[in-house]
DNA sequence: GTCCCGGATGACAACGTTGTCGGCAACGTT
DNA sequence: AACGTTGCCGACAACGTTGTCATCCGGGAC
């Protein structure tokens, strides 16, 4: 412990630093960096010349610990693959949102493993986070009960949780892909194929579900064989893609229920020589849809207030603890381009 | 002050609570949780049965404030704009990369704004992060000094920060260009032009180098006609590219110095019926690159590698604060598709 | 029997902050 | 003159944890 003074600098200044300068006691430090009530100007003068003449900065971390409302001033956040656009697209619109409030965001990646989003919420949990904001993945979310007992407030985005309510923000998937093959029916097409996810897969469950609605209202019955679902990856929805255009006959319309089935698809079509034939509408917009040629038709979800509702609504439950939960369905919209604007009679 | 006791269930339970059930004092509770020797096996057991009954979790926070080396087992981290595909990538690198050795990652976005990047910084460091992986956006980070004063490390990514030397991660921007150069060089092109980002942009001025460099080995001198710099959206990038392209001789091959300038200059040679003819190679990868026709042929950042490379320096700095600062390097990757293929004679 | 040693254990201080409370001076009121 | 009130301020406890240290106990060496 015996150490040359000149390394002591490493620690950062800290109150009683700041109080020895100033002259004042270390409560009345605490007392100006709060903003409370009853302190002089003149000490209150002092005391921030010292602050700044030392470049002292708050610990937040201590002050949490003592606070009586324990927050830290940043909240966690649980995605699926912070590398997909969509995710970082919600997690900028969050992180715009938490810093007006001056707070931070610890994200975290689950892979859309259960264990690993639980492992992640108990990190979060252990680094005292004011509240969460999860994109669930498992199919129980019920282990968040021990958040919400120790007042950690939760809001789920893109799905619902299971086994767990808690105030939630959604995009109005059924809505889209129904207004999608309202689009292609306006454009004289009967026979659409939609190709899409696993069923448990929440979003990809609505996405067919709307498409289903929207073709029996129209048609009576949506064609079963026209519709694959189960579609995990790009190769899959390839191959899919592939089968249904083969069928006699052909379906003369595409509904792509996500990016990597819209992949998948359109190369299918690109093999076939039938982009210029065939009409396609995808879900999730795309950098540079608008560069393929024909420019590709989406449903875009708005994932800028997909993330800033969730973050509202946990800082509003912050507020009120006890309001009941609410429910937020975001409207997509539907980007007209020109792979949707192919006409039946291609 | 008066409470129900049903409602003090609100305080998750602390070491103390674990070590009144398991009639152990604190630190006996202390040293199991942390690993320490000197706890009998029984005793042991009968701790890890409290923490287990009780759902105890460390208060990481708690922790570091008294530990002696002040750990968080978190880092902060400063990019431009998360919802943009470079970043989010790194990012996400960045993260698998901490979350291995337990580290959680706190994210902002600067938008270019320095104020705001020191700002973040300066959260970051009330939050007590273990370390900082910025990407620089001002044109001086000796603000820093402060963090690295406080034994914060620092490393820097993408572009190198100015006033203050650290560890730094760049992609190998110049031969990027250069590598595009020859690309279109072996399939006959001799006036190839450049539309790139301002000067004042790191990788901007790089990536014009390489591009200067290979052009005056492979001619002699670049045709400065050819080259236009300064353009900062894609709007700009397609007023020049039209521009470009109306010279006489015009150019038969485009290099585009950044995904913005992509977007501009290939709707720009959409508008020219071009696209077929003009040969082009794009910096940055994009999705569905290889969906466009002609298919895109790029220049890609290994994004995971840049975010890896700077997360192990960052832990390899923490380990070895001494050890002399190091620049590392991350190869880019010519992807050849098809625009990039189109001979100079078209 | 005495001494020493090492393992196990807990009491207590400390980290940097905020909450509680009491003291002091100045002032106005009886 | 005595009293209460108000504004300002600091001593001290407390938050949940880890670091320091003293203590206790059993066993082996003399």
């Amino acid at each position: 412990m015996t150490r040359v003074d000149g390394q002591d600098d490493r620690r950062a200044p800290t109150i009683k630093d700041v109080a020895a300068l100033a002259e004042v006691g270390i409560k009345t430090v605490s007392r100006v960096l709060n903003d409370e009530p009853g302190v002089s100007p003149g000490t209150k003068d002092r005391v921030r010349r010292a602050v700044e003449s030392l470049g002292y900065r708050r610990n937040t971390i201590a002050s949490s610990i003592r606070r009586r409302d324990r927050r830290t001033a940043s909240i966690g956040l649980v995605v699926e693959d912070l590398a997909n656009p969509f995710a970082s697209s919600v997690t900028r619109a969050i992180q715009d949102y938490a810093a007006e409030r001056a707070h931070l965001v610890l994200v975290g990646s689950s892979d859309g493993d259960p264990a690993r989003e639980r492992t992640l919420v108990q990190e979060f949990g252990s680094r005292l986070v004011d509240g969460l904001i999860i994109v669930p993945s498992g199919a129980d979310q019920s282990y968040l009960d021990y958040e919400r007992a120790h007042g950690v407030p939760v809001v789920f985005v893109d799905r619902p949780g299971r086994r767990f309510k808690a105030d939630t923000v959604v995009s109005d998937n059924a809505a889209g892909t129904a207004a999608a093959v309202r689009h292609l029916a306006a454009r004289g097409h009967e026979r659409i194929a939609f190709l899409g996810d696993r069923q448990s897969v929440y979003t990809a469950a609505q996405r067919l579900a709307g498409f289903r609605s929207a073709m029996e209202e129209l048609r009576g019955e949506a064609d079963r064989r026209y519709v694959r679902t189960g579609l995990r990856d790009s190769v899959q929805a390839h191959a899919a893609a592939l089968e249904v255009c083969g069928l006699d006959p052909a379906p003369t319309a595409l509904v792509c229920g996500n990016n990597l089935v819209t992949i998948g698809a359109v190369h299918a079509l690109q093999e076939l020589g039938a982009r210029d034939r065939v009409a396609c509408i995808a879900f999730d917009d795309i950098e540079l849809a608008d560069l393929l040629r024909p420019a590709l038709t989406v449903v875009a979800q708005d994932t800028a207030a997909l993330g800033a509702s969730a973050a509202r609504m946990l800082f509003e439950r912050l507020d009120a603890p006890g309001a009941p939960y609410r429910r937020t369905t975001v409207a997509v919209r539907l980007v007209p381009r020109e792979s949707g604007e192919i006409p039946a009679s291609a």
